[in-house]
DNA sequence: ACAAAAGTGTTTTCATTACACCCATGG
DNA sequence: CCATGGGTGTAATGAAAACACTTTTGT
C-alpha cells in the first residue's frame, strides 16, 4: 500500500460535467442533443456537456456548457449522478458529473457552437444513437425525473411563468403518461395553496376564457406526496 | 473558446471517494470515522475515503477504502453527491464522490491500516470536529438516508440475518425519533409481504420468547409509500 | 407471584377516487 | 347557435391512526 503525500502525484481520471435538459413541446416530452463537431464521436449526438476547468464548480461547469452549447440559460439543474465507469469514454480515463436541468419550452434560444455543431430537440420516443455512454444517463435522468415529480414540484420549471389549470395539468399527463381527473387535480392542486391566480385570463379562443395562475414561489417544495 | 483535442491536455481536478458510514449501536445512530495518520488534518477524526486510481471504477474505489481503512466489507454501499468546490481540500482541486453504507453492527471488525490510524463509531448526536468538508458531506447522507428510509427498504441493512418484531420496529423508532404503534407496525410491515417467520424462537429472557424473522430478499425495494 | 416484553382486532378519521352537468366565448 | 374547453360538489372507498388487554417466560 503507497502512502499518499501529495495530490500531484495521484494519477487520477479526468472530470467532465454532461447534462440533460428536459422540456415538453406538443405535449410530448423532449430533450435536447448536440451534434458533436469534434472527435471522438464526431458527427453523433450527444449530451452537452465538457471538461470542468481547474478552479471551476463543477455546478458551475455544468451551467457553462449548457449555456456554451446550446445557448440555454436560467434553467432549474440539479446534479444526477456520478459516473465514473473506467472505459467509457475512448480518448482516457474521464469522470462524468451529470446533471439534469428543466426547462420551459419558450424562452429557448437554441444555439450551436464550442464543440456542438448543432442543437436539436428529440421526443424521448424518437432518440438517435448517442455518443459514450450518453443513453445510460438519459435513461438514469428520465427515471429520477419521473420518480421526483412524485413528491417534489419541480415539473413547474417546465411551466411559463403564467398558465391555466388545464395547461399544467396536461403537464403531469404528458410526464406521467395517464389522464387526471379534472375536478380532483383542481382541487389537490389548489389546496397545496401554492399557486396563486394572477390578474389576468386567457381570452382569444374560441370558448370560455381560462383563468391564469402564477407559482407563489419558484423554489424547489418537496412534500411527502405531492400527488 | 479553445478547443479539446486530447483528454491528456486537460487540466483537470483529481478524484477522490468518501463513505459515510452509519450503524445503530445501543439504539443510537452512529457513524464510522478514522483518525487520519497523515497530513491534511493528521490527527483529526474523517470520513473514510481517499483518490481513486487510474483505471478504477468509482464504485470499487469506495469499496477498496472502505475495507483498507476500517475492515468494514459487505455492506450496503451507494453513491450519495458528488462535492466539487474547487477549495475543499488544501493540497489543491480535489473533487468527492460520496457515497454511503448501512451496515448492521454485529460482523463489525474495525481496523486500522494505511491513511487511518484508527476507527471509532460516534454518535451523532456526538460527533468531532471533522475534516475537510466531511461535516456537510456527513449531514447530506443524513438527510437522503432519513429520506430514503419512508420509500425503501435500506433500513434492513441494519439489521443482523434473524430478528424480531420489536428489533425492526425500534430500528424505525431510531431512525425516526419518534415511536410507532406495535400494532400497527406489525399488520403493516406483515402485509408487505417482504420478511417470514425464521423457524425460531429467542428464550432465555426472563420474559414471553419472540418470534424470529429473516427477509425474503436482500435487494432494495421501492415503494411509493413504505411507512 | 411478578416483572417484562410478546402478541393480537376493532373503530375512527382522513385522503383519494369516481362521477356529470352548466358556463362563457369566438366563429 | 353551436363547438370548445372552463369551471364546479358530493358520495364511496380504502388506508392509516388510535386504542387496551391477555399470554408466556425467567427469576
Amino acid at each position: 500500500m503507497v502512502k499518499i503525500k501529495s495530490v500531484e502525484r495521484i494519477e487520477s481520471p479526468k472530470v467532465a460535467v454532461d447534462v440533460v435538459i428536459f422540456t415538453v413541446e406538443d405535449g410530448v416530452l423532449k430533450t435536447l442533443l448536440i451534434k458533436r463537431a469534434a472527435a471522438p464521436f464526431r458527427g453523433a449526438w450527444a449530451l452537452p456537456g465538457g471538461f470542468v476547468r481547474k478552479q471551476e464548480d463543477i455546478y458551475r461547469a455544468a451551467l457553462r456548457e449548457l449555456k456554451e452549447e446550446t445557448g440555454v440559460g436560467g434553467v432549474f439543474l440539479e446534479q444526477l449522478y456520478t459516473f465514473g465507469e473506467p472505459k467509457r469514454d475512448p480518448r482516457g480515463r474521464v469522470i462524468s458529473v451529470a446533471y439534469y436541468a428543466l426547462m420551459s419550452r419558450d424562452p429557448m434560444n437554441l444555439r450551436a457552437s464550442s464543440d456542438a455543431a448543432e442543437a436539436r430537440l428529440f421526443p424521448l420516443a424518437k432518440l438517435p444513437s448517442l455518443a459514450f455512454d450518453h443513453k445510460k444517463i438519459l435513461a438514469y435522468a428520465l427515471a429520477r425525473v419521473g420518480n421526483k415529480i412524485q413528491y417534489s414540484n419541480i415539473i413547474w420549471s417546465l411551466l411559463p411563468r403564467h398558465f391555466t389549470l388545464t395547461d399544467i395539468q396536461k403537464m403531469y399527463e404528458t410526464i406521467w403518461g395517464r389522464r387526471l381527473d379534472k375536478r380532483n387535480f383542481r382541487k389537490k392542486l389548489l389546496s397545496l395553496g401554492l399557486i396563486k391566480p394572477a390578474r389576468k385570463v386567457l381570452k382569444g379562443l374560441r370558448q370560455r376564457p381560462a383563468q391564469l395562475f402564477a407559482f407563489k414561489t419558484t423554489k424547489l417544495v418537496e412534500l411527502r406526496r405531492f400527488f
